[in-house]
DNA sequence: ACAATATGGGAAAAATTTGTCCCTATGCAA
DNA sequence: TTGCATAGGGACAAATTTTTCCCATATTGT
């Protein structure tokens, strides 16, 4: 695990609540998890586009600021569960209110995240 | 400016949102711009542990989502004032909605924060 | 025997983001 | 004339995040 040198800052809500979900599979991992897909191989599924190994990491620090619990059960080939918790059931309205923003404003947002890279790269 | 090799996923509006609002001082901006702090050398004040060129950087990225806008004034100092859009303002529900979170949540998020913190420092 | 399943972590490389340093411009104040 | 305020960007360095590759476990099916 990376070691950080520059100490976060957290004064506060939004410094607070950017340090749990910032990762870059966080906010879906939450949401997957809260639909019912459990397993991680469920998750790996529904996530394609992310490693395995960032999967779990992120995971794992989830599990460290309790917004999910991890049952293993003592199976082979091996069982692994995750739920939320309380807290982190809390958070899913928050989620929500961020997707329907995403969707509600989906074709203007592509547009200008599109030609912003446009931009960028020269076409 | 950096150009990605990777390109983004853009699939649900979580992915869209996640676009425009990561970065590490941006949800701050839109919100100090929405209260009233317009002027580069304000929010530089008002976020002093930003360097000054990713204020800018970032400032620029939300100028070309169509977040803000900047009005240049051709004085001498330079005055330069950002505003938030229409589709910006829109924005401001959800950012509140996670502020709100993050401080009906503070004390166990500063918490479980450190408490994570030591564990991968050793103390 | 060998592959597949399911889960997870170490090590190092690659990608990406953020910070630092320096340079530009102009008028005003000490 | 030197220094401050205001604003902004290039170049490069440092920090951080994410990916890739490989190894390990133990059972079931071929």
């Amino acid at each position: 695990m990376y070691e950080r040198k520059i100490p976060p800052s957290l004064n506060c809500g939004l410094d607070l609540i950017g340090e749990v979900l910032y990762g870059k599979w966080k906010i879906r991992l939450l949401w997957f998890i809260n639909e019912g897909n459990k397993r991680p191989s469920e998750l790996q599924r529904k996530i394609p586009d992310a490693s395995r190994r960032l999967l779990n990491m992120q995971l794992n620090e989830l599990q460290e600021h309790e917004l999910i619990t991890k049952v293993i059960y003592p199976v082979v080939p091996p069982k692994v569960e995750y739920s939320l918790t309380e807290f982190g059931k809390s958070l899913i309205p928050v989620i929500a209110a961020l997707g329907q923003w995403g969707d509600e404003y989906q074709e203007r947002l592509r547009t200008v995240i599109l030609e912003r890279l446009e931009q960028v790269t020269g076409q």
